[in-house]
DNA sequence: TTTAGCACTCTCTGCCCGAGAGTGCTTATG
DNA sequence: CATAAGCACTCTCGGGCAGAGAGTGCTAAA
C-alpha cells in the first residue's frame, strides 16, 4: 500500500497520476460506502443495483466496480464475496462524497439543552462531553480533560485537616481547579494557614511555577513547603496528567468487528492505556480542525483497523484538549466529523466563558 | 428455588431441614466449585478424580455428586455435561468451605505502594480504588465516590471569571471539595467577591444547607445568589450526585459468560445505567462489612446471572460509599471477598485522615 | 457502451457421523 | 453396608460433506 497523507490534500495525489473518477464511478463508490457502513457485509452488484434503484444494471456496476477496484478503491476479500472499500476509498467519500456535514440542528438542541442543564458543574464536563459525543457520533468517543499550557496561579487556599496534614487548592487563570493533599513540615493550625494563604495568594498571582518556586528563597519551612507542592501541583495540570473519558462502548460491542470479545478486549487496552491520546496529542500542533485519520494512516500498528476522528478544543494558546471518536475502519465518517466538530466547537464556547 | 437470605445465616437453614454434609461431600463440593471456577467447564467425576488425586474411585465420586444435587448444592446443564454449583452451592462455599480470607501480604503491599505513590491526588483516589480493586479480584469493580451523609461548610472561595459569572469552591468538613459555576444577579470583580467570601466563609462555617439558607434574609441581592448556590451545592453532594467509576472490565471480556457482545452489552448497561449502585445502595443501612450476593440472590433481576461482592467504606456515620466486585456467578468469591475487604480498610482510613 | 448469459468460485448452513466424556444403574467385593 | 467396577445410554463437539446462495469475470449480443 502507498504511503498516504491525511487530509483533503490526499485529492492532488490522486489527480496527479491519473484521470478523475467518472461521476458514474464517484456514485457507485458512494453507494459502496454508504452500504457497506450500514450493513457490514460486503456488497454486490446485484445487492446494490437492488437496494439503490440505480439506472444500470448489475453487468454495468460489476464493470465500473472492477475500475475502482483497479484503481485502488475497493476491494476483493474472496473471489465471491462482494466488494468493501479500502482504505483510500474512505477517504476518497470523507474528501469528496460526504456532502453535508453539520450536525441535524435538532440534534445540535438536544446536546445544547444537555449541556445548560448541568452548566455550573465543572466536573462534569468532560463526561457529558464524551457520553453526547458517543451518542451522536454513535460510536466509542474519547475525551481529554483541558490541558493549561502555562497554567498561572489565580487563587489558592490552604485547609487544615489534621496537625501536619492538610489541603491546598489550587485555581488557575484558566479556572481549572486542582485540590491536593499535603504535609506540612510542621504542625499548622486553621489560624496559622489562614493569614498564610491570604499572603501568598497576593504575592503569587499570575506566577507560573518556575516565579513560584522562586519565592522560597528566605521564606518560612512551612511556606517553602507550600510554594514547592503549589509549584508541582501546578506542573501536574499540564500534558501528563490530563484525565481521559471514553463513553459509548456499547457502540462498539455492536458492531461486528468487535463482536469477539479479544478484539473488543484489544479496543479496550487502547482506551484504557491511554495509547489513543499520545497518539494523538501531537497533532494539537498543527492547530485547529477536525482530523481524520482512517486504518493504516493511523500512526501507531494498533490503531491500523479503526477509524478515528479527532479535533482539538479549547482558547487558542491558553488551554487546549482533545477529543473524538473511534471506531472501525467501517464507521460513519460523516456523522463521526459533524459531532466532533460541533461538541467540540461547544467545549471551546465554554473554556472561553471560563477564563473569564 | 427456595426464599434465601443472604450471608452465613443460611447455614442454620440448611442444618434445620436436612443433615449435615459428610466431610467428604463438603470437600467433593469445595473441589468442584474450584474446579469450575478456574475452568469454566461442568466438572465430571472422572476428571475430577485425576486433578484431585482424591483416594476415591470415579464412581463413588458419582454418588456423593448424584447426593449433592439432590440437596440442591449442584446441577445437571445436560445429561452427559458434568456439574456445576448452583447459586445454593455456591453460597455454602463462601459460608463453610472458602477458608483463608485475607488478601495475601504481598498483595497488600502493593496496593498500599499505589495508593501512596498518588497520595496527594484527591481526584484519582476513586479510579486507583477501582483499578487496584479490579486488579486484586479480577474482576470488574465499581465505586462510589464518598457521600458525606451531612455535609457542612468548612471553607469557601469565590472567584470572579466574567462580569456575572463566576466559580463557587466549597470545602466541606470531610474534606470533600466542590466546584461550581454560578451566574451572579449583578456585575461583580474579585475586589467585590473576596470580601464577601471571607466574611461568608467565617458566618458559615461548620453550616448545614439549610443553616446556610436562613442567612439569605436581609443579605445583599449578591449575597443571596451566592448562599443559594452554595446550599445546592452542598445539597448535591449528598447520594444522588456521587460519581462512579468502574473499572476491568477486560476481566470480564475474557470470560465465557461474556464472549459474545450480547452478554457484554448488557454488563455494560449494567454499569453506565448505574443501577448495580442503586441496587447496593438500600444495604448500606445494614452496617459495615463485606456483602456477597450470589445469583438469584440479587434483588433486581438483571443481576440473577452475576455475583456480586459489596462493601461500605468511610467514617462512620458521616461519610460513607460504596465499593465492590461484580462477575459472572462463577467468580472467584474468595479472591474477591478479600480484595473487598482490603480495599474498603484502606479507603476508610483515607477518609478518616481527610476528616482531620 | 451497455447488457444478458453463463460457467465458475467461494461462503454459509444444515446434516451426519464418530469420538469423547459423563451419567445412572446393576452387580460384585471387602 | 459402603465402595468399586462394568456397562449401556445420552449428549456435546468437531470434522467432513453436499447443496443453496451470492458474487465474479468473461464472452457475445444489442
Amino acid at each position: 500500500m502507498h504511503e498516504q497523507r491525511a487530509g483533503a490534500a490526499n485529492a492532488d495525489f490522486v489527480r496527479a497520476e491519473e484521470t478523475p473518477l467518472t461521476e458514474r464511478q464517484r456514485l457507485i463508490l458512494r453507494l459502496i460506502v454508504r452500504e457497506y457502513v450500514a450493513t457490514g457485509r460486503p456488497v454486490g452488484s446485484r445487492s446494490l443495483w437492488e437496494s439503490s434503484g440505480i439506472g444500470v444494471s448489475p453487468a454495468t456496476i460489476r464493470n465500473e466496480m472492477a475500475a475502482l477496484e483497479e484503481r485502488g478503491y475497493l476491494e476483493h476479500l474472496h473471489t465471491s464475496g462482494g466488494r468493501v472499500p479500502t482504505d483510500r476509498g474512505y477517504r476518497y467519500f470523507v474528501a469528496h462524497l460526504m456532502g453535508d456535514i453539520e450536525l441535524p440542528s435538532s440534534e445540535q438542541l438536544t446536546i445544547l439543552h444537555q449541556f445548560r442543564q448541568i452548566e455550573l458543574q465543572l466536573e462534569q464536563w468532560i463526561e457529558l462531553a464524551a457520553a453526547t459525543l458517543a451518542r451522536a457520533a454513535g460510536n466509542v468517543s474519547v475525551v481529554s480533560a483541558p490541558i493549561p499550557q502555562s497554567p498561572r496561579l489565580r487563587h489558592l487556599e490552604l485547609v487544615a485537616l489534621q496537625p501536619r496534614l492538610g489541603l491546598i487548592i489550587l485555581v488557575t487563570t484558566d479556572g481549572a481547579v486542582r485540590q491536593v493533599m499535603a504535609h506540612w513540615p510542621d504542625d499548622a493550625d486553621q489560624e496559622t494557614l489562614s493569614p498564610l494563604a491570604d499572603s501568598l495568594a497576593v504575592a503569587l498571582r499570575g506566577s507560573t511555577p518556575d516565579e513560584i518556586e522562586s519565592h522560597a528563597v528566605g521564606a518560612s519551612a512551612l511556606a517553602r513547603a507550600v510554594l514547592d507542592q503549589i509549584a508541582n501541583a501546578l506542573r501536574g495540570m499540564t500534558a501528563g496528567g490530563a484525565a481521559v473519558r471514553h463513553s459509548g462502548l456499547e457502540h462498539a460491542l455492536t458492531q461486528p468487528e468487535f463482536s469477539h470479545s479479544a478484539e473488543a478486549q484489544e479496543l479496550l487496552a487502547l482506551l484504557g492505556g491511554g495509547s489513543f491520546v499520545s497518539a494523538m496529542l501531537p497533532r494539537l500542533e498543527e492547530g485547529p480542525g477536525v482530523r481524520v485519520f482512517i486504518g493504516a494512516e493511523n500512526p501507531a500498528d494498533e490503531l491500523r483497523r479503526l477509524g478515528i476522528v479527532v479535533s482539538t478544543y479549547g482558547v487558542d494558546g491558553e488551554v487546549v484538549g482533545v477529543l473524538g471518536v473511534v471506531g472501525p475502519t467501517r464507521m460513519a465518517y460523516d456523522r463521526s466529523i459533524s459531532s466532533v466538530r460541533y461538541v467540540a466547537r461547544l467545549m471551546s464556547g465554554l473554556m472561553a466563558d471560563l477564563r473569564g
